[in-house]
DNA sequence: AAATCTATTTGTCTATGACAGAAAGAGAAA
DNA sequence: TTTCTCTTTCTGTCATAGACAAATAGATTT
């Protein structure tokens, strides 16, 4: 019974657009938006168009814009809006024919294009010049409707199978002490994790992939009983959240002085409380490249 | 300044143990316990000793304790239950020396025991007769608090990435209809997902996977779009509930009547409302790998 | 042993109020 | 024009207390 036509419950909500059920309410009481039903028994039922405007409605906030200004707005204009913000400029024809290639469904085709582009870029060009592209415009087509989840989950899992044998192939030195690696507290992209993996494996730096999804204390207790130089943390763009922020306050806090502790990824700059002193953000992959030259 | 050396914000908690906001209210409404210190500006602020065993408790509530029994009691009584509870027989010697070197933390004995097995072995009989134990080991010892999270978490990237190196070099061939591989939302565990992908791989079987955590409605799209012959879904141990088992009950209702839809994982018998006719569930790995012999 | 009924437990929702930190806007100074 | 500071508005999140259905346990009957 939980997918009904009378709409969604307000936790399903939560969970299909990433608004905090708090913030849910509070639109409501302030902006008399979303305007969802009610059951029998009282309660929210969001109808499936709301749902899908909110979603909207997420993408510009986290983008800059104020609630204010967007919550409640036609979708029409909604729309707008994120055209008008959203530029991703310098889309090789490559990243284009393997979009298409993901709604066409055609998985010879994907894996083919990969792996060319890996073989003739050699992994650290194909990962920034590429990969780094690619991931973004892959994004937009699943933001903008252009591209269903489930392209994306299998564009995810071919990628990952890809960088994973070859940073499999890869030695790596175990002289000094690694880099751990990880995500946040709900952030389930492991893409970013393993790009940055790519990047340590082709210089032949240690470094300890913890997977995503890792509470705040055991990243601390991981880097102690590793030894590790530092914790490396990639934050997707939906991932910069309030919430997000804190996790890496707490963290900057709970761990050792002397241990690093590096952001990256697309949502690293866009953490809405900047994170503290002690912290070191990276803005592009290239960026963490050169440092890791020097390193 | 949401945590200092005063204790942790209701946010963190939430986020660190897993247990929802209004549940802590609950509970502290209810049995007296946690009983977090107020800040300065009234809000709850949880000592960390309290956290910990917060998280005991959730391990516990998650494995069928009602939380009227386990909140508010004596850490040590929790780790007395914890350790009552689970046991698994007839856990190999070579089981016993991985968890033991991820105990240690030593990646390289862990990386080499695993290679040396897969080499020994062969793909099918190490995922069969020692991942499948090795997982259940490793899982118990974590929810025994023998184990340390990020140490799962680090068993689980290794394994997956020798998995993916080893499926990556076996030819698949496309002659038939694939099999889609995925698991449900809210199933984040991808290890079972590579341990049946790796089963198909060994017989050259086409399959997609499109990774963990896809909503029913793409599953169907998914399966639709690839022209599959049906989908399977890995249910993990804490994956089996009732969300869980209406999510099979709706996909089975929106695929196509020829489309197969096969469980497996320790999930899979376990689901709280039976699955309905034409699921197939597989008890065992082995099990399916008979399946797949007259498939 | 299996099934049915009843009482309790438990997670989650509702409502409204409050408040601090962030952002925007106004105005003064360089 | 630009830059800095101050004031106002906005906004997410927390608090309290009550309610209720779904799940579970325990008693009772078939």
């Amino acid at each position: 019974m939980s997918s009904t036509n009378t709409g969604l419950h307000i936790a399903a909500v939560e969970r299909d657009t990433g608004i905090p059920k708090d913030t849910l309410r509070a639109w409501e009481r302030r902006y008399g938006y979303p305007r969802p039903d009610r059951n029998e028994r009282g309660e929210r039922t969001y109808p499936p168009d709301q749902v899908s405007t909110l979603r909207l409605v997420k993408q510009l906030v986290d983008s800059g814009h104020r609630p204010n200004r967007v919550v409640g707005r036609d979708e029409e204009e909604l729309r707008a809006l994120l055209g008008a913000a959203q530029t991703t400029p310098g889309v090789g024809t490559e990243a284009a024919g393997i979009v298409d290639a993901l709604r066409r469904q055609d998985l010879d085709h994907l894996q083919q294009k990969l792996r060319g582009l890996l073989m003739r870029q050699g992994l650290e060009r194909f990962v920034i010049d590429s990969l780094a592209p690619l991931v973004a415009t892959v994004g937009d087509a699943w933001a903008t409707g252009r591209l269903a989840i489930h392209a994306e989950h299998l564009f995810s899992e071919q990628v990952d199978r890809q960088l994973s044998h070859a940073i499999a192939q890869l030695p790596m030195h175990t002289s000094r002490p690694p880099m751990l690696l990880g995500t946040l507290p709900g952030e389930l992209h492991r893409l970013g994790l393993r790009m940055v993996e790519a990047l340590f494996a082709v210089r032949g730096l240690p470094c300890v992939s913890v997977g995503p999804d890792v509470p705040v204390d055991q990243l601390v207790a991981a880097c102690r009983g590793h030894q590790a130089a530092g914790v490396a943390l990639s934050i997707s763009a939906c991932g910069a959240t309030p919430t997000a922020a804190r996790a890496v306050y707490d963290l900057r806090a709970q761990l050792p002085d002397d241990a690093a502790l590096w952001l990256g990824g697309s949502g690293a700059s866009r953490l809405k409380p900047r994170p503290p002193g002690g912290v070191e953000v990276f803005d592009s992959l290239s960026g963490l490249a050169t440092h890791l030259d020097s390193y």
